[in-house]
Parts: structure tokens; C-alpha cells; sequence
DNA sequence: TGTACATCAGTGAACGCGCGTTCACTGATGTAC
DNA sequence: TGTACATCAGTGAACGCGCGTTCACTGATGTAC
């Protein structure tokens, strides 16, 4: 194929990055390898160390870039007080708990998609310290006057996370319908 | 080593499907090898296909024997009404949101610690069946009189996880502080 | 602006390694007489 | 109760395969004059 122009190298690049970040909020870091991943970035994997030291520095910036989309778009938390911001809270915990965003793992919450991989340790310090701050901001955006938004935040990941593992069964949409009841009032 | 008697081959293949039970926990059904997990029960690989048809099957076994444990012992929940029952369901809940069951992936809930896995779709029916009932059970002991269950469950489960995967931050023990004043309400 | 050459993103074969699974073999257990 | 033989749980080497990673090569891009 020959050298390609910088401007190609960097949206490869990026382009590597965002799949990866997709499948392996789907498929788990373990579950997603370099020949997969290129191959859906529609390259070969021979390339893939001209743009990465290892698999472990693409899960750094793979779990970065899951967080990046979080705050933006459809299911942004608005910033203003008031009924408004409420409002705007609503919406975000019925998108949150509804069987579309259970249904897209690839694209959903990185912080419920990624969750197991953190917790088995089998990424670094990078990553993991990414994912925490991730959380914290997720729980700031749930926070109430009072309240710091633990519990809300928990009870929506721990149904949707619930809701994807029993996804076919009836019980699925119940855990998301008794959650959103009760994290959107 | 030659042929070994009928108990002793009983007593290994149980060995081996409780330290599956305990290894899939903690690291993934894909994380954990024929070879590490006979070696961790005290075999040789070779042997394990005298026991098992393949891994799957025995995915399914471990799967159903991580939700035999649940129940019974220290986490048990009461079957009585009234005031005991009140105590023993927060004796539970202390229990199930405290940091050692959070550092305890391997002899933990198997909700909790299978819920990716599940997600993720490797596994066979047999073992996703069982474990959808098993999450109907824990949701039934959740139960209150007016209420199914499946929001505590889900902020009991959701803050364990969450709080195994910032384990080493703050915000882990926060999370479960958080969840454990809510759902032992 | 044109030409000559160095750079380097991408290719595809190859590396050692561990995976799930198979197999010939061993020898104590279990059984038939 | 003893003896002869069949059974089969466990062993360890080997199978094809996919993993993460390396490498010689290609040839269009980028640069120096």
C-alpha cells in the first residue's frame, strides 16, 4: 500500500482507538484481539504497533476515549438548577434504563461496560485510574442537594449491567422498569 | 499413577467443579485455563476430559454450583416474618456490602461475579438459565410486602461491583457505606 | 516549480507461547471365577 | 479367600489454532536542493 499522507495516519489512528473502545465495552479487553480489532478498523494488524507500544497502552486510551463521549449529546446531564436540570436528569435516567441503551453495549455507559475488567485487574494503573474518575463524575451528575448520587448511581448500573445479563428473559425489562421508577423520581 | 477408586474420582471431579466455581468468579470463565484450573485442583490437564465433555459443560456445572453456596451459611436470609426476619435481611445486607465480600470475588455472589460473563454471551443456555433464576431468588429475598425486590437488589449489586472496580480508591468503600445505609433500611 | 531521495504507515509472513482438546500409555481398582 | 484379568482415572506429550508481537518489505508521502 505504501506510506499514507499524515492526515490518514491520524484518522486511522483514531479510528483504531474509537473501535476499540466500542469493542471492548462489548466483548470485554480480553475478548477483543489486535487481528479483530484492525480488521474492524478495516486495516491489517501488522500496523498496529506504528501506532501503539502494546495492547495494554490501547486499553489506556480506549477506556479514555469511553469516557469522552459520556457528558455529550443525547444523554448529557444538563448543568442549570431548577426544574430544567431536573428535567434533564429525567431524561437521562429513562435513556440510561431503557432496553436500547441494555441492547448497545459497544456504544453505552463505560462505566457499566467496563466495570468487570477493572475489578479483574487485568488492565493498568492508567486505565484504572481513568475508570475511577469516570465514576466519580457519573455520581456528581446523579448528586441531588443532599445526596451524592452513590446510591442512584447503583442502582442504575447494578440494573442495567443486571438487565444485560439476563437479557431474553422477562425479568430483564422488569429490573429496568422497577429502576427507572425508582432513580428518575 | 493408575486407576483411582470410584469415591476418589468423585471426590476429585466435585474438587474440580468447586474450584471452577471459585476461579470463574474471580477471573472470567475465559480467564482461567483447562490447565490453571486442574493445576489449581490438584491434577494434571489431561484428566479433565475423563470428567467433562468440554469446558462449556463444565462452565454449566460450576455456574450451578456457585449458586448451591448462595443461601445458605452466613448469608443466608430468614425465611421467618416479622422482626427476625427484619434483622436477619440486614445482617445480610451488612454482610453482602461489606469490604471483605468486596475483596472476596472468588467465594462471593455469583450475581455479582458472573453478571459480565452472562453479559457477554460466551456461555451456553444451561449455565444462563441457571443463573437468571438465581438472580430471581436473590430478588425474592430482597422482597419486602409491597415491594419485588428488584431495585434493592439492583443497588446492592451495582454498588459491588462498582466498588470492586475503583477497589484501591476511596470511593469504594463509599459506595458500599452508601448502598449499605439505603437498602438495610 | 522539478527532481532525487529519505521517511515511514501499512502489509503479510513469521516468532514463541498458551489455548482447548486428543491420545497412547500406566497401573491400581474392581470383578469374575 | 485367592488368583487372573478387564476396567478406567489420571498422566504427559502432542494436535491445530489463535494470541501478542516482530520484522523485512513496499511504495506513496514528505523534504532537500
Amino acid at each position: 500500500m505504501g506510506r499514507v499522507s499524515k492526515e490518514q495516519a491520524q484518522e486511522n489512528r483514531r479510528r483504531i482507538v474509537d473501535t476499540a473502545s466500542r469493542l471492548f465495552r462489548e466483548q470485554g479487553t480480553d475478548g477483543v484481539s489486535v487481528a479483530d480489532l484492525m480488521k474492524a478498523a478495516g486495516l491489517t494488524h501488522g500496523g498496529f504497533y506504528k501506532h501503539f507500544d502494546s495492547k495494554e497502552a490501547l486499553v489506556d486510551e480506549a477506556t479514555a476515549r469511553a469516557f469522552d463521549g459520556v457528558g455529550t449529546g443525547d444523554r448529557q446531564g444538563a448543568d442549570t438548577d431548577g426544574d430544567a436540570a431536573k428535567d434533564a436528569r429525567r431524561a437521562f435516567v429513562e435513556n440510561y434504563l431503557s432496553p436500547e441503551h441494555r441492547d448497545d453495549m459497544a456504544g453505552g455507559c463505560p462505566t457499566a461496560g467496563l466495570a468487570t475488567d477493572m475489578a479483574r485487574g487485568a488492565t493498568g494503573s492508567a486505565a484504572r485510574h481513568t475508570y475511577a474518575e469516570g465514576v466519580r463524575e457519573f455520581a456528581r451528575r446523579m448528586a441531588d442537594d443532599d445526596d451524592d448520587g452513590l446510591v442512584r448511581l447503583s442502582t442504575m448500573v447494578g440494573a442495567l449491567i443486571l438487565a444485560r445479563a439476563v437479557n431474553g428473559d422477562p425479568l430483564s425489562d422488569a429490573l429496568l422498569a422497577a429502576a427507572r421508577a425508582e432513580a428518575s423520581a
